[in-house]
This record gives structure tokens, sequence and C-alpha cells, in this order.
RNA sequence: GCGGGAGUAGCUCAAUUGGUUAGAGCGCCGCCCUGUCACGGCGGAGGUUGCGGGUUCAAGUCCCGUCUCUCGCGCCA
């Protein structure tokens, strides 16, 4: 007999079906036994009855026992339904059982309701926990959000391309790097597909990544982690910042409403609520964000300015999002423009999301002679980025991009606490799946 | 890296100013239950209170050290 999804039920009542899946509880009454099965489309009831031959193989059957059962798709009597749940119009009269897989009791608490894992349990057991409807509601979502990014850019005529992740040299300032040993050689992880997708930019006009960048900041916080998955884009041709400005926030727009009409069910799971966009997303440069919390302007905001001026822009124009832009240009990259009526702020710019950044992005230097200058007034070493300089030497067009973290999205979207809920598999200062302080550094491979 | 909080059963948590044998819910094991809804009833097992030292007649509780987790800051996306 075929397989039949759990999710597919309803379409065959009165039938004999056989599905697969996990046994997710099972409630004894003695004579008789319930079980709510599993697979990947939803949940069943199935009963076996006292006088059904499956009866010696259900006594076995504990949660998340993987069973192969058959039996008859019967419509529930009105005193039996149950609305709350998926099926709860159906039950599976089951006539046989077998046991693909037995399995030990889980190491935690796997209930529906209160979901209340400590978040070190949790991620001590993310195989497990991967099986939570929980984690499968948030991981469901980040999927939405990365393919509706690819879907976006591709609509915008952006071509997708894939950015290394070994490189030769620390081009970039800002984060720290992984070294690696490269045939007894340094190498370094990439922290960011940057200077890649300006380079793809000059052949391909406009172009996207979705690729791992690795950042060896030495930074415990609930919003850092060391490897994430960053949403790249980079845009030949504009005319100006703004440029990038509105093609980001097209972006987010489009992945916003994707989510909302996709995930529907994970999001009402959650508990989240999309942040509000408005037609126009207010923007700032950074000197008038800083009056307009009346702070001192010589500085970039810090993490409580951006929570304070998030709240501001939410109560002026009931926007959740804030664009700020015009950063020292000296703070920032070499590659950054400046903005040529007061060259020592740039046209770099952040959006901000509920006090957090979720993109940065703007316009960048395209002149090779100002980039040369740059490269100077930064101290860098030009043979290290010589195939990026070659690339803007001979013919690079204004052009602009932006950036942002799907993990860090996805947690701001669904209003998650940590952002290691956000990611499958987080690698943090701490931790790679196991805690690091609990490995001996030298300890032979067992 | 710095600062705050925390570490008690497999999980989530209690335990009065330091004071009997460290408890509960869930999970687990056994028995009972023919309509349950991640059931119900009865019984049971399960603890070196993170680790090491100290104070005390007496330490889960106080002190010191150490490890770990967690939140915040710095830095960053």
């Amino acid at each position: 007999m075929a397989r039949t999804l759990i999710g597919e039920l309803g379409k065959h009542k009165g039938a004999a079906v056989e599905i697969r899946g996990w046994v997710n509880v099972r409630r004894d009454q003695g004579k008789m036994i319930f079980f709510d099965f599993r697979d990947r489309s939803g949940v069943v009831q199935g009963v076996v009855l006292p006088s059904s031959p499956a009866m010696e193989a259900a006594k076995e059957l504990r949660s998340e026992y993987v069973v192969k059962a058959v039996g008859k798709v019967n419509e529930r009597p009105e005193k039996n339904r149950n609305d709350k749940v998926q099926n709860g119009d159906i039950e599976l009269e089951i006539t046989g059982i077998e046991i693909l897989a037995a399995a030990e009791p889980l190491p935690f608490d796997m209930s529906l309701e209160g979901y209340n894992l400590e978040l070190a349990t949790e991620l001590d057991h993310r195989a497990l926990a991967l099986r939570h409807p929980r984690l499968q509601a948030i991981f469901k979502v980040q999927a939405v959000i990365i393919d509706s990014f690819r879907e976006f850019m591709k609509r915008e005529g952006f071509f997708e391309f894939q950015a290394p992740a070994i490189t030769p040299a620390t081009a970039e300032g800002g984060a720290e790097v992984f070294k690696i040993d490269y045939f007894d050689k340094p190498a370094y992880l990439t922290q960011s597909p940057q200077l890649y997708k300006q380079i793809v930019m000059t052949a391909f006009e406009r172009v996207f990544s979705v690729n791992k960048v690795f950042r060896a900041e030495p930074s415990s916080t609930t919003r850092h982690l060391t490897e994430i998955v960053s949403l790249d884009a980079e845009m030949a041709f504009i005319d100006s910042w703004q440029d990038v400005r509105d093609m980001s926030e097209a972006c987010v727009r489009y992945i916003l409403k994707e989510v909302g009409e996709r995930c529907k069910g994970e999001l009402e799971l959650l508990g989240a609520t999309l942040p509000a966009m408005i037609e126009k997303t207010p923007t700032y440069s950074l000197t008038e964000a800083l009056e307009k919390l009346g702070a001192p302007a010589d500085k970039d905001l810090n993490p409580e300015q951006e929570r304070a001026l998030c709240e501001v822009v939410k109560e002026e124009s009931g926007s959740d999002f804030v664009y700020v832009w015009g950063y020292p240009t000296k703070q920032k990259p070499f590659y950054v423009y400046p903005n040529p009526e007061q060259p020592e702020f740039n046209e770099g710019m952040d959006l901000l999301c509920r006090g957090v950044e979720w993109l940065s992005g703007g316009r960048r230097v395209n002149d090779y002679k100002q980039l040369m200058k740059h490269v100077e007034e930064w101290k860098m070493d030009p043979a290290k980025i010589a195939m990026f300089l070659e690339a803007f030497k001979y013919g690079a067009p204004p052009e602009g991009g932006f950036a942002f973290g799907a993990e860090r999205m996805t947690m701001q979207i669904l209003g998650l606490k940590n952002i290691r809920e956000a990611s499958m598999f987080p690698r943090d200062m701490h931790r790679i799946d196991e805690l690091l302080s609990q490995n001996e550094p030298d300890a032979p491979a067992d």
C-alpha cells in the first residue's frame, strides 16, 4: 500500500490507508489505546481498539517511535470531535503497526503549550528540539525570508553569484576575521562578500548573493553569532544613495509581505506581529537622529539610542523602521562614498527596526582615483586588494548596495529574544554544537 | 574583554533569619481505566544541591576560589 500523508487523510474518509511517521503521544485507556501520529504534513489521532490485530504492537509504542501504520479513516461521531486540533473530525482506526525504529525517552519535555526550555538545554539537544513545532515554525519563516529575498532580487534583474568563503587578506576593516591554515600559508574566512560583489557588479551590473560569512568578534550577546547567512546586493548606475535606500526598502517590504502571506500559521504559533512598514520609511541623517534624541552630535548611535530612536519614530509616524544615513567618513570602511557637499560624512546608511540594525548599505566610491586616495588614507595595502582595484581601474559605474543578516532578520520579525534561536546550528564564542569548554584542546579524536 | 544575575532530579522550578530524612509538576517504571484530546487514578524509582576549600554544633543557604550558563555594556551585522 502506498503511503498517505497525514495532512491528506481528510480526503480519504472511509478508506484504508497507510501512514508513516512518529508517535507524538500515547494515551492508554486500558483496553483501547489512542495515539497522536505525526509526519511532515501534520498530526492525526489513531485509535487501537481491543479487537485490533495491532494491539500487541501498539503496547510497545512510546513517544518518538517511528512506525508504519495501516488503518481505516473514520469520521468521528459528533461528541468525539475536537475542533482545536488538525484532523479533529477524523481518526485512524489502526489495524496494523510495523515499528520502523524504536526511540529512547526524550531528555526534555516536548510539550506543545508552555514551551519553556532553557536556551542552553535547547541547544544541547538541538537535533531533538527541531522536532518541536515551535522551532520548525522559526526555520520555516527563515526559509521564506531567504526565498523571498532571492525572488525579489531576481525580479529586479539582479544576478545571483557565489561569493568565496576563503579569502587571501583582511581587506575590510571592522569585524575580526578567522585565520585558517591554508596549505601552511595564512588565509581567512570571509567576513563579507563586499569586495567580491562590487567586482561582480562591474560585470553584471546588478548582483546578489546568499552566503555564509564569519565574524571572529569576541562578542557574547543576544544578537551576535560567528557564522551567519548574509543577504547581499549591489547595483550599478545609481544616481544617489537614495536609489540604494529605495531598493532595500522595496526588498524588505516584499519579504515582509511574503512572510505575512506564506507563514500565517507560523506567526500565530510564535505569537509574532510583523513590523509595520509605512509607505515612505522615515529617513534621518545621523546628525538629525542624534539631535532628535538630544544626544551629543559627535558619536555613532549606541544600542540604547537605536532603541530610543525607533520608539520616537514609531510614535511619530507609526513606522517600525527608520533609515539613518551619513556616518562619519573616517569611522567607516574605505569604499563608502563621502558626501560631496560634506565630505566628513559619508553616504552609508543603516536600516533600524525595533531597536536593532537590520541592514547596512550605501553608495560606494566608484572613481578609481578617489578610491586610490582612500586606500592611501585608510592605510591599506593595495597589493592585498589588487583584484578589487583592477575592476575599478578599468571603468566602474556609480554604484551602491546593501546587506542584511538572515538570522537577525528572523529574530526581529519573530520577536525572538536571542539570535541563537534564529540559527539552526548557531556558532558563537562558546559553542560549536557542543560547548567548547567541554572539549580538551589537545584531546585525540575518538 | 568588563559588569550584574544564576547553577538543586532527565526537564521546568520550590526549599522561611543557616536548623528534621532537599520537595513539586512534567517525564520515566509498575498496576488500573472502552472515548481520550500532548488524558485520568494509585504506587514506585530517581539527588555527591556545578567543582574545590573555608566559617559553624549545623551549609542547598554564609565567605573565598574556580568552572559554566545567562543578561547587559564595549565591538559589530
